[in-house]
DNA sequence: GTTGGCGGAG
């Protein structure tokens, strides 16, 4: 659409982009500018990538893109997220076919107005390594390396010229909000008296005794270690010390099972994971879609969740709601790939399933260890019911 | 009101 806003690429651009692939050198700036320990590659859009911020809300990607235009650059994407409400988010992601582009569009067009507002633009970070969190909406810890040295920023040079204005720093109201609860300044030698070397067997064996150090931690869990060798061999490595989780007086996250990642086990050959259901579909339509296809599932369970609403602002629990997912387990490996093949992208009221091989379900821990571990989620209550329900 | 998505794992 709108092939007049387009950037037409005129004989001048061409030869521009000629010019530009010739003398492009990818190596001009060097990599090395991340932090140190940033173990994380950057994705191969990195640099190419522009970030452009406080767009009005209105702008729409047309607007945006007549506002680009200056830089001349050859766009290959232009992104809108949008918030919960289906809102503008108020920036966008460019895709620049080259960095060089996409530098000279910071050059050009950072703190331009566009629809009233002074638009910033800047090479977009590097995707965030998003911490998976858990229902509470706790982060929880991936063993990532974390933000910690995205630090490094601007991590693009501009060309040249007085790109190097840094004014990347606009006088904000406020500096910097703190940490919400950080350790507390001393806290950070606080802090060591969890950190034991090791996992926190330590602690957890001196605070029996000791006691008086932290009246607060009630419950120390032994650290179930790394039970679930299966997955530790890939992501947990060695508990680290979490801050934040120990402000709280609770166990440390280092000393806590690493159960969080959400440990997924070998490949199944007979379980599917299906997802993208339409979350009004139930076991039943779910078990339909496949014999449909003449599939007979030997079973299917759809994965749900508790609903709550609030009364006299007390909560309580409603029906359970889909999770959006199921697990289909089928005769054999056969029929596993078959129900794939044929299912795959099967249309379910207004959405397309996807389904693959599900991986088997790792156990959660020896006896009734897990039943601590539920407890971690402060939703055993619920997970309780749902096995008595479902008895 | 300033860094997404491509989700999700009982």
């Amino acid at each position: 659409m709108s092939d007049e806003t387009a950037p037409v690429a005129t004989a001048a651009d061409q030869s521009i982009a000629a010019t530009q692939e010739t003398v492009e050198a990818p190596s001009t700036h060097t990599p090395a500018v991340i932090g140190v320990n940033d173990v994380q590659e950057k994705d191969e859009t990195t640099g190419r990538k522009v970030f452009v911020g406080n767009l009005s809300y209105e702008t729409s990607e047309e607007e945006l893109r007549e506002f680009l235009a200056p830089a001349q650059g050859n766009i290959l994407d232009v992104n809108l997220p949008k918030r919960f409400n289906n809102k503008p988010a108020g920036y966008a992601f460019i895709l620049y076919e080259t960095e060089e582009q996409a530098n000279t569009a910071v050059e050009k067009l950072d703190k331009q107005v566009l629809n009233e507002r002074e638009i910033s633009v800047a090479i977009a970070k590097p995707p965030a390594p998003k911490k998976p969190r858990n229902k509470r909406g706790k982060a929880v810890t991936t063993g990532t390396a974390e933000s910690g040295t995205t630090g490094a920023d601007e991590h693009a040079p501009v060309t040249e010229g007085e790109g190097a204005d840094g004014q990347a720093t606009k006088s904000k109201k406020k500096k910097a909000k703190r940490p919400a609860r950080r350790l507390p300044e001393e806290g950070a030698e606080d802090a060591e008296s969890f950190i034991p070397g090791s996992n926190g067997d330590t602690s957890a064996a001196q605070v029996t005794d000791g006691s008086a150090k932290k009246p607060k931690a009630k419950r120390n869990r032994k650290p179930k270690s790394a039970q679930n060798g299966e997955h530790s061999a890939e992501g947990a490595h060695e508990a680290r010390i979490d801050d934040e989780g120990d402000a709280e007086g609770r166990t440390p996250r280092s000393a806590r099972a690493p159960r969080q990642k959400t440990a997924l086990g070998e490949p199944s050959k007979t379980l599917l994971f299906v997802a993208n259901l339409p979350f009004s579909v139930d076991d039943a339509a779910l078990t339909e879609a496949f014999t449909s296809l003449s599939i007979t599932p030997k079973s299917s369970k759809i994965i749900t969740k508790p609903s709550y609403h609030y009364v006299d602002g007390k909560r309580e629990r409603g029906p359970r709601r889909s999770k959006g997912f199921a697990f289909v387990e089928v005769d054999n490996e056969e029929a596993q790939q078959l129900a794939i093949e044929k299912l795959q992208g099967f249309k379910m009221g207004d959405r397309e399933i996807t389904i693959k091989v599900a991986n088997e379900r790792i156990q959660q821990a020896d006896e009734h260890g897990d039943e601590q571990a539920l407890k971690e989620e402060g939703e055993k209550e619920a997970v309780a019911e749902e096995q008595k329900q479902e008895a």
